[in-house]
Parts: C-alpha cells; sequence; structure tokens
RNA sequence: GGGAGCAUAGCUCAGCUGGUUCAGAGCAUCUGCCUUACAAGCAGAGGGUCGGGGGUUCGAAUCCCUCUGCUCCCACCA
C-alpha cells in the first residue's frame, strides 16, 4: 500500500481513460437490437471556446448517456457545432478590419474564403475541451450546421417548404443591426432600460396658419422620417389641429395632421409624429392612412440623403447635432430627461433600428399545432414542467419567421430572380433552377449568368432548428437506417434562453419532417452565476477558465461540483469551493480504495457476526439508495440522485461501514466479507460512473482482475434488492447510541483507548456492533443504575456509564431536568390531541395511532427521567 | 402594461395529494483530535417562531386571501 500515494491525482488518470474509451470505440453507437437512447448535443459555435455554462449542460448530458449506456441501452450522443452565422462572421469582420481589409472589399468568395479559413483555425478547439470533461460522445458522428450533409438539408427543406406555400418573401419592418448591418429576429432583440432625454420639438403650422404645436419625441434624428403628425381624435386638447397641415423641422417637409386612437392622450403633448420607416407603430399607422415611408438611414446606421446636411453622420452622432441646431433656431421647446427601454441586438450589442426591408419569411402557424399540442398533452415534457407556460404563450402567438440574413456566412437563399426583375424560382441547385426559369420565362435559350442568386442567408437558426433530424440524415435520406432507430431522441439538456430560437422550432421541424416529436424530455438548465449573483460573461470577466478549473481539480472533480448545486431550471450559484468539494469526494473514494486494496486476507478465518450484521445491513442500505437514484432520475433531479450518492459512500459506507468490518491494525479480513466489501465498493463505483467517470472506471480495474477490453461503462447498472427497512432502522438506532457514547467521551475527556462499560434500561439493537464501535468492556442491562454513572437516552432506553469522580452532578441534574421538562410540553401536548373528541372522530386511525405511541413513547421516557432525577438528587 | 415563479439554518436547496422519516440535507461555523485509508481527514456540537399579517381546519412550512421583497418571460407609449 506504500505505493499508493494518499492525494489521487486526477491529471494522468483521465487523460489515461478518455484515450482508453477512445481507442476501443466506447463512445461508438450503431443500430442494433437494444433499445436506443439518443441525445444530440446543443451544437455550440463552431469557433467558441469552452465556458461554464457548456461544462454544466454537457456534464448533464453525459450523466445521462453513461447511465442510460450502463442501464444496457444502444446510447448515442451525437456531437457537433454550429456555424453561427452573425456571431462567426462578426469576427471574421473584425479579423479583416484589423488587417485593414474591408468586407466591402472582397467578393462573396474571396469573404468565404476568409471565413472558412478562420473556421478551419478555431474550429473545434471546443470539442476537444468537452473530450477533457469527458463526454462520451460519438465522435464518428460530429456534425457542423454548414457541412455538406447539414447544408444540403437545409435548402432541401426551404425549397420543401417553399412549394408547400410556407415560405414568402416581403417587405417588412425588421430589426436591423446596423453593425452587423443585417435583420434579426425579434427573439434576437433584448430590451434594456435607458436613461435618455425627451425632445419637445416645435412643428410650426403650415401657412396661412399661424404658431407652431410641440411634438414630444425620444429620437429627433428620424425627423427627416415624418410624414404626418398624430393626434387622438378625442383628444380636446389637439382638436384644434384637426385637418391642419405642419412644416417638418429642418427638412421643411408639409406634414398633415391625421387622426387616430393610437396616440396616447396622456403622453407628452398629445401631438405624435408619425415616422413609418423608423417605428414598427409609426409604420403601422402608415399602412392604415396610406403614407410614404421614407428611410432616413443607410445600413450601418448614418444618414442618407434624406438627412440633408446631416448625411453620412452617425444616428447617434446626428442627435446630439440636433439638439444644438434645433435650440438654435428656437425650434426646441425644451429638453427633459427620459428612461425608456432601447432594443440591443443579442449579437453585437448595438441599438437596433425598425427598419423596412424585403426579407424571407416561414409562415408558423399551421406549423405550430402539432408542437403546442405535443408539449400539452405530454408527448414531450419540460423538467421543470413551468417552462410549459411560456412555450405554450410562445406558440399560441407565434409570429411568421424572419429567416433571411443579410450575410454571406451561412446557406445562401436558394432562390434566383428572373431577367427584367419579373419574379424568381426556388430550387435545390442551381441547374434545376435554370431548367426551372427556362419553363417560367418559357424563354428556352436563358442562361444561368442570367439569373441572380439571392444575396442573403439563412438565419443559423434555419439550420439548427433540424438538428435532430439532420445529424442521421433524415431531411435526405428519410428511410435510412440510422434515423429510423435513434429518431425520435430521448432526451434534450438545454438553456431555457433558447426555448424559442431552438427548442420551440426543432419540436416544430421534427412533427413536418417525421411526423412525430424529436424528443421526450427537455431538461432545462440554469444560468450559471458567479457569487455575487452575476451572470457569468466574458465582458463581465467572472468566468472562471474550465480547463484550468479541471486541471486544478480533475474534470471529474469539477463535474461533481457543478451537480452539486443546480435541480434543474434552477441557476446555479458557482463557487470554486464546489469543486473543492467535489475533488474531496474522489480522495476520499481513493482512500477508502486504498484501505480495501490495503488487506490481506485470510482464507480460514471465520467472518465475525459483527461484520456479517454490518454487511446484511449494508446491502439493505445499498438497495435503498439505488431505489431513491432510480426515482431521481426518472424526475431529472440529478443533483439529488449524486447527493444520495455521495452521503452514502461517505456517510455509511466509508464512516460506517468500513469502520464495522474492518480488522485490527496488520490483521488479515476473513473472504466473506472482503468479497462483501469489494462487491459494496463496485456497485458503488457503477452508481457513481455517470457522475465521475474517471477514478470509477481507474478504481473499478484496480478493485479485481479485468479482461482487458472491460469497462465500468458497460458494466449494468446495480439493480435494487430487497429493502429491509427494519433493519436500517435497528442500524439508525445503534448509530445514535454509538454516537452518544462518543458525545460523553468527548464531553468528559476520555481518551478513545480506555474501555468502557456500559449498563442500560430498556432496548438495544446490535450489541456486538456497539461494543466494537464503542470500546465497551462490558454491556449489561440494569434495573438499579449505578450510582455516579452518567447517563443518556437514546428513543426510549436509558444507559448508564458508570464512572465515579467524572461526573458533574448539579449539570447532570440541569440537564436531566431541561429534558424532561421538553419531554412533558411534548406529551402535553399529545395528550391534548388524543383528549380531542373532534380530532379523535375526525383523524385517521393510523394517525390516531401514531399519536398514541408518541404518548406511550414520552410517558416511558419522562418516568425514565424522573427515575434518574430521584437518583441523583439522592447521590446528592 | 400582461404573465409566470420564488421567499425554509450563515450559503445552496429538499420537504409529493395538509397529521413522526416535519422542521431536514450538503456546505460553512464551533469544539476536540496528526486514532497507521484519508488533515483534500476523523469524532462531536450548535444553529430556523419555514418572508409579514389574516383565514380554512381537530391539526398548516404544506391549502386560500393579502402585504412586502426578489427573479424570469412577454409587450415596447412617442
Amino acid at each position: 500500500m506504500e505505493q499508493i500515494p494518499s492525494k489521487y491525482d486526477p491529471a494522468t488518470t483521465e487523460n489515461k481513460w478518455y484515450a482508453w474509451w477512445l481507442e476501443h470505440k466506447m463512445f461508438k453507437s450503431t443500430p442494433d437490437g437494444r433499445e436506443p437512447y439518443t441525445v444530440v448535443i446543443p451544437p455550440p459555435n463552431v469557433t467558441g471556446v469552452l465556458h461554464m455554462g457548456h461544462m454544466l449542460n454537457n456534464t448533464i448530458q453525459d450523466i445521462l448517456v453513461r447511465r442510460a449506456r450502463m442501464a444496457g441501452k444502444n446510447a448515442c450522443w451525437v456531437p457537433g457545432t454550429d456555424h453561427a452565422s452573425i456571431a462567426t462572421e462578426a469576427k471574421v469582420v473584425a479579423k479583416l478590419a484589423a488587417e485593414g481589409v474591408r468586407k466591402s472589399d472582397l467578393t462573396r468568395e474571396q469573404f468565404l474564403e476568409h471565413a472558412w479559413d478562420w473556421t478551419r483555425r478555431h474550429g473545434g478547439i471546443i470539442l476537444e475541451q468537452l473530450k477533457k470533461l469527458g463526454a462520451s460522445c460519438d465522435w464518428d458522428r460530429t456534425c457542423f450546421t454548414m457541412d455538406e450533409k447539414r447544408s444540403q438539408s437545409v435548402i432541401k427543406v426551404f425549397v420543401d417548404l417553399y412549394n408547400k406555400g410556407l415560405i414568402y418573401r416581403g417587405v417588412r419592418m425588421v430589426n436591423w443591426d446596423p453593425a452587423a448591418q443585417t435583420a434579426i429576429s425579434d427573439e434576437e432583440v433584448n430590451h434594456r432600460e435607458e436613461h435618455g432625454k425627451l425632445y419637445f420639438v416645435r412643428y410650426k403650422l403650415c401657412p396661412p396658419d399661424d404658431g407652431y404645436i410641440v411634438v414630444a419625441t425620444t429620437r429627433p434624428e428620424t425627423i427627416f422620417g415624418d410624414v404626418a403628425v398624430c393626434i387622438h381624435p378625442d383628444n380636446p386638447k389637439t382638436a384644434h389641429m384637426k385637418g391642419k397641415k405642419v412644416i417638418v423641422p429642418l427638412v421643411n417637409r408639409v406634414a398633415p395632421v391625421i387622426e387616430d386612437e393610437y396616440v396616447d392622450i396622456e403622453f407628452g403633448t398629445g401631438f405624435l409624429k408619425v415616422t413609418p420607416a423608423h417605428d414598427i407603430n409609426d409604420y403601422m399607422l402608415g399602412e392604415k392612412h396610406g403614407l410614404q415611408a421614407i428611410d432616413v438611414f443607410n445600413a450601418d446606421g448614418t444618414l442618407n440623403a434624406h438627412g440633408l446636411q446631416y448625411e453620412g453622420m452617425d444616428r447617434f452622432a446626428v442627435r446630439r447635432q440636433i439638439e444644438t441646431d434645433l435650440q438654435a433656431l428656437g425650434l426646441m421647446e425644451k429638453v427633459e430627461p427620459y428612461t425608456n427601454s432601447v432594443g440591443y441586438s443579442e449579437r453585437t450589442d448595438v441599438p437596433v433600428e425598425p427598419k423596412l426591408s424585403m426579407q424571407w419569411f416561414l409562415k408558423m402557424e399551421r406549423l405550430a399545432k402539432p408542437a403546442l399540442e405535443a408539449v400539452e398533452k405530454g408527448v414531450i415534457r419540460f423538467h421543470p414542467a413551468k417552462f410549459k407556460n411560456m412555450y405554450r404563450y410562445w406558440m399560441e402567438n407565434v409570429k411568421d419567421w424572419n429567416i433571411s440574413r443579410q450575410l454571406w456566412w451561412g446557406h445562401r437563399i436558394p432562390a434566383w430572380y428572373l431577367p427584367d426583375g419579373s419574379g424568381f424560382v426556388v430550387a435545390e441547385t442551381a441547374d434545376e433552377a435554370l431548367t426551372l426559369a427556362r419553363r417560367q420565362t418559357g424563354n428556352s435559350s436563358l442562361q444561368l449568368a442570367d439569373l441572380q442568386q439571392d444575396g442573403d442567408c439563412l438565419d443559423t437558426w434555419f439550420s439548427s432548428w433540424l438538428w435532430p433530424v439532420s445529424v442521421f440524415d433524415g431531411i435526405d435520406r428519410p428511410d435510412n437506417p440510422d434515423i429510423c432507430y435513434y429518431y425520435p431522441t430521448n432526451d434534450l439538456v438545454t438553456a431555457p434562453e433558447i426555448i424559442f430560437f431552438w427548442v420551440a422550432r426543432m419540436i416544430v421541424s421534427g412533427f413536418e419532417y417525421r411526423g412525430e416529436a424529436c424528443f421526450r424530455n427537455v431538461y432545462f438548465t440554469g444560468i450559471v452565476r458567479d457569487r455575487l449573483g452575476r451572470k457569468m460573461s466574458k465582458s463581465l470577466g467572472n468566468s472562471p477558465d474550465p480547463v484550468l478549473l479541471m486541471e486544478k481539480y480533475g474534470a471529474d472533480g469539477v463535474r461533481t461540483g457543478m451537480l452539486l448545486t443546480s435541480p434543474a431550471g434552477n441557476d446555479l450559484p458557482f463557487d470554486e469551493t464546489l469543486c473543492e468539494q467535489g475533488r474531496n469526494f474522489n480522495n476520499k473514494i481513493w482512500n477508502a480504495f486504498r484501505l480495501v486494496k490495503g488487506w490481506q486476507t485470510d482464507e480460514q478465518a471465520q467472518q465475525p457476526s459483527t461484520s456479517a450484521q454490518a454487511c446484511e445491513w449494508f446491502e439493505a442500505l445499498l438497495n435503498r439508495s439505488i431505489t431513491e437514484m432510480n426515482n431521481l432520475f426518472d424526475k431529472y433531479r440529478l443533483s439529488e440522485a449524486l447527493m444520495t450518492a455521495y452521503k452514502l459512500f461517505w456517510n455509511e459506507f466509508s464512516a460506517w461501514y468500513l469502520e464495522m468490518i474492518k480488522p485490527a491494525y496488520g490483521q488479515p479480513i476473513d473472504e466473506k466479507t472482503r468479497r462483501a466489501t469489494l462487491d459494496f465498493f463496485e456497485k458503488l463505483l457503477q452508481l457513481l460512473h455517470p457522475f465521475i467517470p474517471f477514478i470509477t472506471e481507474e478504481l473499478w480495474h484496480h478493485l479485481r482482475e479485468r479482461d482487458e477490453n472491460e469497462s465500468i461503462m458497460t458494466s449494468a447498472l446495480p439493480r435494487a434488492g430487497s429493502l429491509n427497512p427494519v433493519l436500517i432502522d435497528a442500524f439508525e438506532q445503534l448509530k445514535e447510541t454509538v454516537a452518544a457514547v462518543r458525545t460523553v467521551r468527548q464531553e468528559r475527556n476520555i481518551p478513545v483507548r480506555d474501555a468502557l462499560q456500559l449498563q442500560y434500561s430498556g432496548e438495544i439493537t446490535c450489541p456486538e456492533l456497539l461494543c466494537s464501535m464503542c470500546r465497551l468492556s462490558e454491556l449489561t442491562p440494569t434495573d438499579a443504575p449505578p450510582e455516579g454513572a452518567i447517563r443518556f437516552m437514546v428513543r426510549t432506553t436509558a444507559f448508564f456509564i458508570p464512572l465515579e469522580g467524572k461526573t458533574d452532578t448539579a449539570e447532570e441534574l440541569r440537564k436531566l431536568e431541561t429534558e424532561l421538562s421538553r419531554q412533558e410540553g411534548f406529551l402535553e401536548a399529545v395528550e391534548k390531541k388524543l383528549s380531542n373528541e373532534r380530532f379523535m372522530s375526525s383523524a385517521p386511525a393510523q394517525v390516531v395511532d401514531t399519536e398514541r405511541k408518541k404518548q406511550a413513547d414520552a410517558e416511558s421516557r419522562i418516568r425514565t427521567l424522573k427515575e434518574q432525577i430521584k437518583s441523583t438528587k439522592d447521590r446528592k
């Protein structure tokens, strides 16, 4: 044993076993006769690096996958990455900019070259990091949302949906990201409260009328797009303006005063400037009243020619300048501080600009129906279930999905415009497009060069929404063996933040392309927060580097740390001390192993009765824990399942069981006990393996001889045998008694090596173990407590330790009397209950029985306490 | 503005359809221990009137109402 160090070193073990698992193709899955268990990874950004959220999410997936594998299922965890079009394109643009190259100077092909280069250079790092974590993905199945198969699936789906009449093109007010220069969906906009200003601007009346009205606005820079001023038809304060015209400042455009109930009478001055091109509500007003929409911005957020002398200036610079200029012109009534919420782009974090543009949309109403129903009816279950409400609300009010993005990095929209703007065709390939175009135009001499493919690409989610189907090539080859076997997948583990972006849409596509739900359960993880409760983020710099954490505490340690405190749907307040706790736990296992491994066996030796009892007890306890863990896993309460195993190993197995059966130093152990112990140890390792795969694999191999290709990974999860609650309770009483004796030793400063005599009055359990665990020289029943003994009670049994001279009578008496009055109070309450007729008549018999038992126990305790007090007093 | 949820020991949480596994767990704290598996440890102990108030009931952490304080989602009044 000397050669086994007392500190477990995870680094070598973890690298060794991961390599071994890969080499032995342990994660590989192919369809067979077993029940499949499928998980698809939420594909991380291909050029991203591992953060704490990934750690949590992937640890959970790995636990579920490993457990399913040990439960005899054919477990398949498909890894992959996402091309993340906006984020990646932004990074590439920034990189080029740093080199002095502007995107606009490059052709699409040249830019994509750079993007692919970037992807190849930074791509897949995150997958390597997942391997450090121990992720048991079938790496041969690694997919990328822009690899050939996935791209083909996306295009095929687009064409299919177009042909079904579900995809259309239209001008809409979209959220424009001036930094990324693309439209983004509503879901990609985050609103933030912001302290800004409310400007009160004078609009002169159109001659012959004289004077002016005051309009309140937060965005004076959009004044160039003003085409009307709107009043509420019933507002007496603005009624005098009905039918009049005003002159928009700076541009001197004549604009009518229109009436609409949309205007809030209470707000501002009652006059609302109408800028249909730059505000979603104004846009609706414009539509309703037949107003022109004048777009005053360029794609990058600078003013265009409509902005007159401000042309080329940034929108925020213009806002400041206009404030000054209007003041100079005497057209600024006043400026007030004002708090309103401003939409920010999730990807680039710049304020979003409402902008009119031509986009592609997917009609969602029909598609959403089966997806809504599946969750409502529980075909797909959410954990925790509270997210059902959110989902329902969104699905019932689902809007058409803007699927086009004005980017190059992504799947290019497979639409080709005909010459002369006479329409377009949608097809999977350019050749098919040409054929279609020729047919549509009746012009058989049409050439590919005459067609112009749409320059936009598809929203990233338009590829990831197919993920559970496309990773098995189920779009292109819907009858292939993989998709038929692995689909529907079982569990999806993801963050609630992307329930609409991704989860809902996957469910939609699953029904549309496979006719059934894409998964059975969705486990929503929480957000990883720091000690102060802040979300961990790159910009705050409050996120520890997961790789460094794993180097410091071992992957097993970090996994334990992450899981110890993260019930589904709850945020995880991360603290490095959790990893420390995880590491300590692994070290505990390591040292328990050192003990067990160090024993010599004596083939001849008889099993002591204490060991026999301990074995019987621990087996019962193990069975109970297995049952508990099964229940917890069924409810996806993984933290609690881990805690159950943690306590079983540390508190029961190490602190009690091993102490009970441990032979004296240097003494051999009997074969029967040794075998039972190894068996328990093995089962404990198996129960723990999904949580801490590395150390359990290592020790499983050391525990006994194994075949070369055997792994704990594919060993069968232990099943629960009989529970024997009576035995477990007997041991609980034993443990309470042992603890009580230990307390006496500590309080009286009695060294462990001094044997004690113990007398008792009442029932005791497991006397032999009590003797050995407490180092008793004598254990005898008595009716007459000895003089001057230390006394304590466990349940209804009184114990006495004769220790002349070691007792403090006054203190003893005080304790006894405190306990007596507590017991009397308790008894009083119970008796009150039992004498209450309404209780007796309405409470169930079982409840009444337990009350009676309580009464009897309390009476017995009181009797004993009184006797003790009397004899203590006598002694005095 | 609309909706959902939460509030239990210093911290993170468990407590299922009201009644001894109802006041729990882990960590932290305190007190002893370097007891040949483990000081990344061992043994023991303390700690909460279950956010406030009211109600239903024989009985409420648990059900109802209300107040307070947090969190999240949706909408986006210029």
